[in-house]
DNA sequence: CACCGATTTAGAATAGTTCTTGATATTGCT
DNA sequence: AGCAATATCAAGAACTATTCTAAATCGGTG
C-alpha cells in the first residue's frame, strides 16, 4: 500500500498536537477510531466504538471532539442526504460512492489533472472553494 | 428563452394529474410556489408563501405535498450540508453552486457529452444511478 | 346525497445535534 | 511544586427539522 501524508493509518502514534489542536485523550481516541475502520461511521457509532477505550466519554464530548477535528481539517464530515452526518479521516478532495446493494460507502477521487470547467457549465467568473458530491449506484 | 420541458413556467396552468399525482389543491399551490421563485426554498419558506394563497395550509400538509412531488419526480429534493433540505422544480439532472457572498444558490449543469468516467476514477463495474454535487466559493 | 378512500390538519413525538452548566484537567507562570 | 487562568469534559436539557398520529374533511362514485 502506498503511503498518503492526509490519511495516517491507525498504528502511527498520534502527536500531541495536529494543525494546531491539543489532542486531549478524548480526541486522541476519537481520531484512532476514525483511523482504525475507514467505513465513514456516524458520532454514535464512533461513540459506541470509543467506550471499549473510554467507558466514561459521553456522546456530547464525542460531537465535541468530532467538530474540533472537523474545524482544524483533520478530519471530513460527510452528509448523505438527510441522515447522521458520518465522519472521514481522508481530508483529501474526494467524493463518494454509495453502493445500493451493500450500503457500503466508497471514495471516489477526481483523476489527475482533470479541472471542473472541463465537464460543467459554470457561470462565468466562479471561484470553486469547495465540492461534495455523491454519485449512487450498484457495483 | 428556450422551453424546458422539465422545468414548467408558473404561468402555464398546472394539469389535474402529474405523472400520476392527483393535483389537489395543497399541491398545486405547493407547486405553483416552487415555479414562481426558483430560489431553492425550504419546506418553511414554502409553507409561508402558499399561506398567503391558502391560509389555511398546515406545516404538515406542506411536507406531505413535497413528499408526493418528489416521490412523483416532480420536484427535487436538495440537501447542503445539514441544513433543511431545499426544494426544486428542475427535475433535470443537475448540481448546485452556493455562492458564499450572497448565499444565492445556483443550478449547475454538465457540459453535453461528457462521461463521469472521464473525470472520476471509478471502481470498476460501478453503475451510477443517481449523482449529486455541490460546489461552494464566489461569483 | 350517502359512502369510502384519500387528503388535510393540528399537535404530539422523534432523531440528531447543539447548548448550558458545573466539574475536571491542563497549561503557564512564579 | 503551587496556583491562577484557560481549555476540555460530562450530563442532561433544549432545540430544530421532520415524521407520525388521529381526527376532521374532501372528492369522486354509485
Amino acid at each position: 500500500m502506498v503511503d498518503n501524508l492526509s490519511v495516517p493509518n491507525a498504528e502511527t502514534a498520534i502527536p500531541e498536537e495536529i494543525s494546531g489542536l491539543r489532542m486531549t485523550r478524548q480526541r486522541r481516541e476519537v481520531y484512532r477510531t476514525l483511523l482504525q475502520d475507514r467505513d465513514h461511521p456516524t458520532a454514535n457509532d464512533v461513540f459506541l466504538r470509543v467506550k471499549d477505550s473510554l467507558p466514561s466519554i459521553s456522546l456530547a464530548t464525542v460531537y465535541n471532539c468530532l467538530e474540533a477535528l472537523v474545524q482544524h481539517g483533520i478530519v471530513r464530515q460527510v452528509n448523505f442526504e438527510r441522515e447522521s452526518s458520518r465522519f472521514c479521516p481522508n481530508v483529501a478532495e474526494h467524493g463518494h460512492f454509495h453502493d445500493r446493494t451493500t450500503g457500503v460507502i466508497h471514495d471516489v477521487t477526481f483523476k489527475p489533472g482533470v479541472n471542473l470547467s472541463d465537464f460543467l457549465d459554470l457561470p462565468p467568473g466562479t471561484v470553486v472553494t469547495d465540492i461534495e458530491f455523491t454519485l449512487r449506484g450498484k457495483l
